[in-house]
DNA sequence: ACAATAGTGTCTTTTAGACAGTATTTG
DNA sequence: CAAATACTGTCTAAAAGACACTATTGT
């Protein structure tokens, strides 16, 4: 931490604004074919009663990242190995929490549901539950509406529209299944976190078109939710990136 | 963490462990036909003579994001109604910063060249110099290598393709630009962001052909460079995004 | 056998890339 | 007028979208 001598007392910390700093956690599934993000349930004030994401306050010698991932273990029993983790953004509006400067960097994580400890596993006693992420941001129900503490539906919408977009031009479709599974798995995954119907004959045409995308796995098997005639397995390729990306329709404005 | 009531007293900051938290600043522009980055001389220690980005410390009542315009403002003379700001990433390694734990969020500012005030114009005596950005992070002079602070090279990295990818889908070329510009300007971004030559008829063809992206201003003026017959002026319109993207060549593998 | 999904082939439309050639403006 | 760049038109290749049809498997 110190090498010097005459500017460590420049910079001592308690001279400059101090400042708590966490990770809050986007953790995402297609749980019973539904795009899903963990939320838990508030047990202190403020936004007691509330729904909000995992997270909690890095620790002096780890960085958030690390922070995101070890939270993601205690509070949900995910662990890095199975999840794909990225940082989304930093919120950082004075008045986000009303008890104290809190600096917050939000991280996104996927995970094929299979690989998911009950989300009361948990080391903490909290409550912790799946919502449908389409039915929590744009609920047609008004029974779905779902108020988040804190800034955490912004936050999670920031992460929706990320995973959406990266659905467009990388292979992270993959991070929300199995190591083995037939294009259709993969279609239903575009499709839910989009949001849409796709095209079957033309999404098998542009995957299998990207080289290195996905490779064919020496077996057959039956699709997640398969009712006819099973299909070729693949897993995931060396190729990251899809030039040129498969794109969402056109937003309207 | 947190269950009980007291919950006051629980949050103290100081039973948490406490960050220094700073925002650095990626300023680039296009000058003398060069993307152009601007660092600062550090004074101190650490890497003292080094070159950083320009940054510091946030205040404890202002979000991130003001604390770079602040910053910028202090140390460059670039206002944030000149410059287009966005949030680039955080840095968080334990032992980014030798001197004490700080968390750092980076922000990309892009500005026109003729906006500038010149870098030394800022409040404190640093010296500031731009610096060509493909010949800092790629150089074929072994006179160009810089070595610059902290992790700051991979700040740059990190927004110089950030700033690459947006021109592929965004109307982001423009904030390099006057409000004025012809469309061999903006080719000139591109091919310099980019590092590449592009075609100028396909290039036309393309911008124009993007709904409300282009608006004509009604007159005509030289491009920036400009030795030949004048060009129809544009200015930025009201699309923020482009669809289908105009993308750069494959990454080579 | 039938239902259901996997997978193939092909036609059309759109977009990208290349490039020839004309039009205008500056010096 | 010459040099230089703006701009237009057109051909070709690649990719996307639509859709008809065949193949294979589970029940």
């Amino acid at each position: 931490m110190t090498t010097e001598t005459n500017f460590l007392e420049e910079y001592d910390a308690r001279k400059y604004p101090a400042f708590a700093v966490t990770s809050d956690i986007v953790l995402m599934t297609i749980r019973r074919g539904k795009l899903s993000v963990l939320l838990i349930e508030r047990a202190g004030h403020p936004f007691q009663g509330a729904w909000a994401l995992p997270g909690g306050f890095i620790n002096i010698d780890e960085s958030s990242e690390n922070a995101a991932a070890r939270e993601m273990v205690e509070e949900t029993g995910v662990t890095v190995d199975d999840a794909y983790l990225e940082q989304l953004k930093t919120y950082s509006s004075p008045d986000r929490d009303p008890r104290m400067r809190v600096v917050s960097t939000a991280y996104i994580a996927l995970v094929p549901h299979s690989e998911l400890a009950t989300p009361e596993a948990g080391s903490d006693a909290k409550r912790a539950q799946w919502f449908a992420v389409h039915d929590l941001l744009d609920p047609r129900d008004p029974e779905d509406a779902v108020a988040l503490a804190f800034d955490h539906e912004q936050i999670l919408r920031d992460g929706l529209r990320r995973v959406q977009s990266k659905l467009e031009y990388t292979a992270l479709g993959t991070a929300f299944l199995d190591e083995a599974f037939t294009l259709a798995d993969l279609r239903r995954i575009y499709e839910e976190v989009w949001n849409t119907t796709l095209h079957a004959a033309n999404f098998r045409r542009k995957m299998l078109s990207v080289q290195n995308l996905l490779e064919e796995v020496g077996a057959k098997g039956s699709s997640v939710f398969g009712d006819g005639r099973s299909a070729q397995l693949y897993r995931r390729g060396s190729a990251e990136l899809m030039y040129p990306p498969f794109m969402m329709e056109e937003v309207e404005v």
